[in-house]
DNA sequence: AGGCATGATTGGATCGTTCAAGTTAAGGAA
DNA sequence: TTCCTTAACTTGAACGATCCAATCATGCCT
């Protein structure tokens, strides 16, 4: 069965050359409509489909779009890349992409995957993620002129955008959530947070700082920051809110705070606030909108991943179809999925 | 830079014929050992690297191996693939294969997207997840003598492996559940599953049966079905421990009905137990061991998920170089996180 | 009718690799 | 010496698509 259809095949049942076969696919304008017609409905008939192993050698395109993609290395937030490269998958293949993915334990051993894929496979473009300050890959894909584009900003370097960018505005969503709890009437809002230093996490307590300031209420001496744990989150939040019994609220940089946050929210030790305010329960709001939060009822801050995968495979796709030099960045914001907790 | 380094340019630096490159490179053993060093000498010199392009052409080999990626239908399960994945991305290139996606909403569309990519991209081979009953993807395949390995095992026809296969032995993973539950002083145990009738759900019960039947506990009246989602887990195990006020423990087939169950232990309609039992508090166990498992302190049941994956590359890599025709199945067990909640 | 521009179609060359067949040189047996 | 074998390497062809340059057909103008 399926012996292979080739474009002389069609080519000889349609009673045409190969050449008009391919113009057909390829440049269907320079074709009369009815030798069109006649073409494709061959193609349809044997099922042909252009191999893309010839085609890549002659054309050099291989309409491949390589990702990493990482052990899970913080759990809790483990299924955002998942999501993001289904919604990937997705779009490149409406695009006439596919994906091919690798794996790298750091910047140096990525770069030299870089070079292996480009050599033997000939990816298009590639999609990198968790790009943080000075990213050697960013300069080494430039210097290479190899096309790709960045799911997060280009944090060092902000001025000036050497790449196309998509990022979600995390201080969109932070400020969302700290609106969203001055709505509900609380006004000493903490905010856990990560280490100063990454760029997603203090862009994150940026928004929520703002928001507080615009309330007319100091932010300061209610963050406090820790790694990614939820142990941490929990003894994060229990000092917080011992140092600062009006605290009420607290907004999280991740899921995992949160949970901590939660816990500590509602551990023994605390129990005086809920009978001091019974009315006001302290509130919780996490970020990545993780399946965690769904199973424990904590309100988190979802990132269109889908919509931001699609923004990737649209300005590479524009960057590797067209001649687009620089492209405009694509920042997207987190809606907030309100639950139990907020 | 970088300007395409070929097999003639080896050849023509190190002073021989393409084909002895190429040889050097696929069949070492017939070159002398000398011209070998040199050849080999200048690759590394060059930084060649062999096209895929190309060589698929010749050998109609790509070197690729395809896979679903689903949208994380079952949130909470989500993460499961999402490691699969990582570990056959990462065996996949020890065996000098990449690993390519692609979606599908259902086996029909699944069926088309076959047909698509082994038109154009000619992967060498599939990885199917998610097997059911009569499942017409393995059948279609089969009948293509396209080569593939199932991770789940072929539920349908049980007797006859028509195929090579890799699956997590559910049965004695809730076997282990059991009996770590029973060791620890309960008796009458619980389970939370899924209807009769998919595969996996009805095998987690049977190792849980089983081992209550060796114990000499009979365990009818002790099992709740329902879907996957952790209200209906509560409202199941509220159930369960309303008609059977003896439970004391449960073993789920699920993190979200396992989440479920915790919800329900703890609720306060059921403090009379606390009360009444100290000493020997409703204790859970789940299934998958994902982040909300880490992130609840819930004892769940671990898949071996790198090692799965990598019996799988290892099973389609021998069914691809070898002409290795039927080949054993691999099962593999699960092993108990213990936690918290049990 | 002849010339000419325009559009549609064709044949040959090419991408980089491997297969199949061929060449060369060295060694051994008759 | 002559023939044969074998190891080591080389040469030409082919995979299936697209690019390029050339050819053919058509209609229009003079």
């Amino acid at each position: 069965m399926a012996d292979k259809v080739t474009i002389a095949d069609v080519a000889r049942v349609a009673g045409v050359s190969r050449q008009t076969v391919s113009n057909v696919l390829n440049t269907p304008d320079v074709v009369r409509e009815e030798t069109r017609r006649r073409v494709l409905d061959v193609v349809g008939e044997l099922g042909y489909r252009v191999n893309q192993a010839a085609r890549q050698m002659r054309t050099g395109r291989s309409r491949l779009i390589a990702i990493r993609i990482d052990p899970d290395r913080d759990g809790i937030n483990g299924s955002v890349l998942d999501r993001f490269l289904h919604g990937l998958t997705d779009s490149a293949a409406r695009s006439g992409y596919r994906v091919l993915l690798y794996t790298a334990d750091d910047d140096r051993t990525e770069i030299a995957t870089f070079e292996d894929l480009l050599g033997a496979y000939e990816p298009d473009g590639f999609v990198l993620t968790g790009t943080h300050h000075q990213d050697p890959r960013a300069s080494w894909l430039l210097g290479k002129g190899v096309p790709f584009v960045t799911f997060g900003r280009p944090w060092g370097e902000e001025s000036e955008a050497r790449h196309p960018w998509v990022d979600v505005d995390g201080a969109a969503g932070t400020a969302a959530a700290t609106r969203h709890l001055l709505d509900a009437g609380h006004s000493r809002i903490g905010f856990l947070g990560w280490p100063t230093g990454s760029g997603v996490g203090d862009d994150r307590r940026e928004g929520w700082a703002r928001t507080l300031a615009e309330a007319g209420i100091d932010p300061s001496g209610l963050s406090r920051a820790t790694s990614d744990a939820v142990a941490d989150g929990e003894a994060a939040a229990r000092d917080l809110i011992d140092s600062d019994p009006g605290v009420t609220a607290l907004v999280c940089v991740s899921d995992s705070l949160a949970v901590g946050g939660l816990h500590a929210a509602r551990s023994p030790g605390l129990a005086w606030r809920v009978d001091t305010r019974p009315d006001l329960p302290i509130a919780v709001i996490g970020f990545d909108d993780t399946p965690v939060a769904k199973a424990v009822g904590l309100t988190s801050l979802s990132q269109p991943l889908k919509e931001a995968a699609a923004s990737c495979v649209s300005l590479l796709a524009r960057a590797l179809d067209g001649t687009q030099t620089s492209q405009a960045p694509v920042l997207l914001e987190p809606s907030l999925v309100v639950r139990q907790s907020a």
